[in-house]
DNA sequence: ACCTGAACACCGTTCAAGT
DNA sequence: ACCTGAACACCGTTCAAGT
């Protein structure tokens, strides 16, 4: 068959059906972006290096809705708090794609950029130079660990039988009320570490003046 | 051949076996497990149910480690503060098994029933019951983002090009400074979290009374 | 440059056949 | 009950051959 007038792939393409497996499935392979796309497996090595590049195509697809402007002007604090809620919803705009994301290392330009605006931002309010490193870290713990319980709510708590853990089960029920299954739990348990996060970090930034 | 007078397998040796694999190359196959017992791949599945079944025995083993006495015993806010330093160190024991374990849900009863506990513990010192469920997933997410940044703390950030991002770079310069790479930051951040968050519990406690 | 067709090594899983 | 041997469907990756 060789070459066609106009190419059948890219990067873009495939990014997106691999977005649309995980969202079906949970996972994605190589063949299944091909077959879907109406492509022979090997055509995909002619847009992408290997599987891992992929991913970092889909992780820059879904770093790009965080916000880092926030990051630029006003307070301090609101400006941190604001950022790390947008890096949260990035990922609560992509939750099967958390588990895939999460465990490799952030090489995205895009996202390393922020991280340096963020280092810009606490400098010149005043953070210590051996300690912007730490509140970022933090602050990004908070952002991942967030993340994570974001991936799969409803499955994160497999309860066995009901009668070795009633207390859990009763606290579970309770917290779920309201919204979704575990979203609302899992909003409020952000919105509660991040308060007490930053209001931490203020402390800290005022007693040390 | 058929069956050996002694088993030469058993779900121990499948579990010590894989995390050696875990730590020698960052992940494990079946038949690499099998081959290292001297065996046939399909000889683990007289032992196991399958590849998801090893690595919750994994968890179960890494988990063990987690000191839930703690929780029994003392003001409620340093059983808290040990029990999620506890949780944190046995993840650092095993760094190489954090990806794995990070992405499927809890389901090993060891852990489940320290949740038991932990809410037992916060219902009992006076936290109300829709708030509890909030306050554990708090916890829990600032244990396993951390944990999570336990898991490669040096190639966790890969700077491309240091001109594009010459803040960061030196932040993570003075950070890094004294123990291993990114241990020491690792550390820190949790500290300051942990502290932050019982911290915040805390003033949420009294000013409720 | 970009797609096909075919190959390779590897994976998880199953199962009849032996003891 | 527990191991072998062999099979199956699937995976990531490579590469010559075509246009």
């Amino acid at each position: 068959m060789g070459r066609p007038r106009t190419a059948l792939l890219d990067p873009e393409r495939i990014t997106t059906t691999a977005l649309e497996l995980l969202r079906e499935q949970g996972e994605f392979s190589l063949p299944q972006v091909a077959a879907r796309l109406g492509v022979r497996t090997g055509s995909i090595y002619h847009h992408v290096d290997n599987r891992a590049a992929v991913v970092e195509l889909i992780r820059a697809r879904v770093c790009a809705a965080i916000d880092a402007d926030t990051l630029g002007s006003g307070p301090w604090d609101e400006a941190v708090t604001a950022w790390a809620r947008s890096y949260r919803a990035a990922f609560a705009a992509h939750p099967y794609a958390v588990a895939l994301l999460m465990t490799t290392p952030v090489r995205a330009p895009v996202v390393l950029e922020q991280y340096e605006r963020a280092v810009r931002l606490l400098l010149g309010v005043g953070f210590a130079k051996a300690e912007v490193m730490t509140v970022i870290t933090a602050l990004e713990n908070l952002v991942l660990g967030s993340a994570l319980d974001l991936a799969a709510p409803e499955t994160m708590w497999e309860l066995p039988d009901d009668t070795t853990t009633p207390l859990l089960a009763e606290a579970l029920a309770v917290a779920g009320e309201g919204a979704g299954p575990g979203a609302r739990r899992a909003d409020a348990a952000f919105d509660l570490a991040l308060e007490a996060f930053v209001r931490h970090c203020r402390d800290r930034l005022h007693t040390a003046e």
